[in-house]
RNA sequence: GCCUGGGUAGCUCAGUCGGUAGAGCAACGCAUUCGUAAUGCGUAGGUCAGGAGUUCGAAUCUCCUCCCAGGCUCCA
């Protein structure tokens, strides 16, 4: 036999023995990389680095500390777990365990029903450290169907995902098989055979890095009709550092949470009295929201938006027009029944509302187009797990509004739209944005395939032309129409969907609302629906978390607190709050019974931009001692003008203590 | 809705074997008058989420309900 030549990724060339594996490669590269390789890919494809090598095949070395290599060693880490499961309760089944991001988890059902419990998590993790001091070899072994299916007999999972992959299944979720003909296992010790497509670690002993995090249901293959099974979920890294680094991650994601930050800082609470999702805004958290709502109209107006209301009840009539009731009446709050019989509903969305606005009067094209845009209350009947802060709430305010426009204005409408968006976004600091386009639901949408095609086709063409990346959310859109949602990356790298613009042939027609087009013919509008918040409660929220609190000085509920050195500073300090509060500044006043330091300490705590200490000096000199949030480096004898020029300054540029 | 865990003072939390409730911070009062992240002393504060049960006796054990967290499902 003769050599044989791989392309290695740098595009050089190396010759090895025919036979040789992915081993071979690494160690005829260097000893180093020949200890760190877990696994190679081979024309894009992922293998062990058993796995003999093909001759003129790209081959790279997968390690650790890709992103390849972490998937590797979590997947690893996740056959390690089922093991360790099979082992403390004999007779497990176990289903899948794939990587996921920043680990793995593995899904179970034990013996008898029973469930794991926390307690349960420490001696299963325990376990696992036995096996990886075992440095089990991962095999790879392959069957055929029926020897495969003979193999797992005691797995039900698994004879179920080895059917259905041979029924032609491609559930990327099943990830177990890859292809109907070949099954193929890894095998650890005798004792533990695991079906899987691969590839794995050399050994169990190249794994040890890892946490098991939690333990929860999940529904079989994702189906809440189907059983449940019990889920742990852990996270596995190529090192202790990386271990370490994400547990602290976790911790630093957790300070700036914004359930703890709102109770915290005053701002909103959710008595148990009002039940889940409901929430109540204090005066400083109403505040925050009055001033992004003051904005937000501001905005609204200078962008052709006309101002809308409409009440939050009404007749069941309404939601059946518009098809709610037929798709969402179990997500609705259940109807108040009246004397006449008649059913009234809290209102789930506006829009059939402004609809309604629209069919007042006769409206011709001349008017078009018309937004309507109204702060709308809504209360949606969210399932009792599902409810999470602000952010997945029952009763929650949107910014709502409908643009009615001819399908001629509809692209153009769509562009200065998205673009009126962005720039709304980027006004409250949030700056790295892409864009997911959703389309149409299967088995759940109302219209014609013509309709779809163009709804979904202007909205790519939309979203392209505003030059942001574009994700394709396959079958995300709403019954009515497509979607294009806009993505926000905050501060910690997480994604937000924010802003949602959705194209709607479906609900004028319904409503059977028209326009008079040049022509003198009926003609059915456009309708657009939009919520750049989404919600004000959940875009606080992710405010909150973008900002860990720390306000930018214009929506900060408390800009400046003024503070005397000594109780006889205080008539000065009134005198600069005055002079402060005129200019439209949220400023306080807090007299000097307690030591400057404990009322220093209190207001940085409460994350309060700017604290301004006069003292003696002051008082002689018409000055004031600056304390910015973000320093430890107090300013002295800055004159009182040259601050109130400063902070006008900051506020009017949505700027912030710390900078930028 | 389902699974797991939780709910003790306004907040954060301790409370042993079932023996009748504790700390720090906050609040209030008095003293302190201070130049940049906690002044001292004192006072008050509890249906131990709610209900039922077991027990001589329940924060503690059992059951039901409510609420919270993390997941699953759902999200117009």
């Amino acid at each position: 036999m003769s050599d044989i030549e791989v392309l290695l990724p740098d595009g050089s060339a190396r010759s090895l023995p025919a036979g040789a594996t992915g081993k071979d490669l690494a160690a005829s590269i260097g000893a180093r990389l020949a200890k760190d390789a877990l696994a190679i890919e081979v024309n894009g494809h992922l293998t062990d680095l058993t796995a003999p090598l093909a001759n003129g095949t790209k081959v790279s070395i997968v390690t650790p500390t890709s992103s390849h290599g972490r998937d590797v060693l979590r997947h690893s880490s996740a056959h390690v777990l089922a093991q360790a499961v099979t082992r403390l309760w004999p007779g497990a089944h176990f289903a899948i365990g794939p990587a996921i991001e920043n680990g793995f988890y593995y899904d179970f059902a034990l013996p008898g029903g029973a469930h794991f419990s926390d307690d349960d998590l420490v001696r299963i993790e325990d376990e696992m450290r036995v096996i990886v001091s075992e440095d089990q070899p991962f095999t790879r072994r392959e069957y055929s169907y029926d020897e495969g299916i003979a193999l797992f007999k005691d797995q039900p999972f698994k004879i179920e995902i080895i059917n259905a992959v041979k029924a032609g299944a491609s559930d990327e979720d099943l990830g177990e098989v890859e292809s109907s003909s070949v099954v193929s296992t890894y095998l650890n010790s005798p004792a533990f055979t695991d079906l899987c497509r691969g590839p794995h670690v050399p050994s169990t002993s190249r794994l040890g890095h890892f946490k098991l995090m939690r333990v929860a249901g999940a529904y079989w293959r994702g189906d809440e009709k189907r059983p449940q099974l019990q889920r742990i979920y852990g996270t596995a890294w190529e090192s202790e550092a990386a271990l370490q680094a994400h547990l602290t991650q976790l911790e630093e994601a957790e300070k700036r949470d914004h359930r703890r930050l709102g109770q915290e800082l005053d701002l909103f609470s959710f008595p148990s009295e009002l039940g889940p999702g409901l929430a109540v805004f204090h005066p400083k958290g109403g505040t925050m929201r009055r001033v992004m709502e003051e904005y937000s109209r501001q905005r609204h107006v200078e962008g052709g938006y006309e101002f809308v209301n409409s009440p939050h009840i009404t007749k069941a009539e309404l939601f059946e027009t518009s098809g709610h009731l037929e798709w969402f009446a179990e997500s609705m709050y259940p109807p108040m029944e009246l004397d006449d019989g008649q059913h009234y509903y809290l209102k789930p969305m506006n829009c059939p509302f402004h609809v309604l606005i629209f069919k007042s009067r006769q409206r011709s094209y001349r008017e078009l187009p018309l937004r309507f845009f109204e702060f709308g209350t809504v209360y949606r009947y969210e399932k009792s797990g599902a409810v999470h802060g602000l952010t997945r709430v029952r009763g929650m305010t949107q910014d709502d509004a409908h643009i009615f426009c001819t399908r001629e204005q509809m692209s153009d409408e769509l562009t200065s739209l998205l673009n009126f968006v962005l720039n709304l976004l980027r006004d409250f600091g949030l700056n790295d944005f892409y864009l997911e386009l959703s389309t149409r639901p299967e088995g759940k949408a109302v219209g014609s395939d013509e309709e779809w095609a163009e709804a979904e086709a202007t909205l790519e063409r939309v979203a392209n032309s505003v030059g942001l990346e574009l994700v394709l959310d396959e079958g995300g859109g709403a019954f009515y129409g497509p979607k294009i949602s806009v993505q926000a990356r905050d501060a910690i790298g997480r994604t937000h969907q924010l802003s949602t613009i959705q194209l709607d042939f479906q609900t004028p027609q319904r409503f059977e609302a028209s326009y008079v087009g040049a022509d003198n013919a009926r003609t059915r509008p456009i309708m657009i629906h939009r919520a750049l918040f989404g919600s004000v409660e959940r875009f606080m929220a992710i405010l909150i978390e973008h900002y860990a609190g720390n306000m930018p000085t214009w929506l900060n509920p408390e800009q400046v607190r003024v503070l005397g050195v000594r109780d006889d500073h205080d008539v000065y300090a009134a005198e600069v709050a005055e002079a402060l509060r005129a200019d439209g500044v949220r400023v306080g006043l807090e007299e000097a019974n307690e030591p400057l330091g404990a009322r220093i300490r209190r207001a940085k705590l409460e994350k309060i931009p700017y604290i301004l200490v006069v003292g003696d000096d002051d008082v002689r000199d018409a000055t004031l001692g600056v304390n910015a949030r973000g320093s430890n480096d107090p300013e002295r004898g800055v004159s009182v003008h040259a601050f109130r020029a400063r902070l006008a300054a900051e506020i009017a540029s949505h700027g912030s203590p710390e900078g930028p």
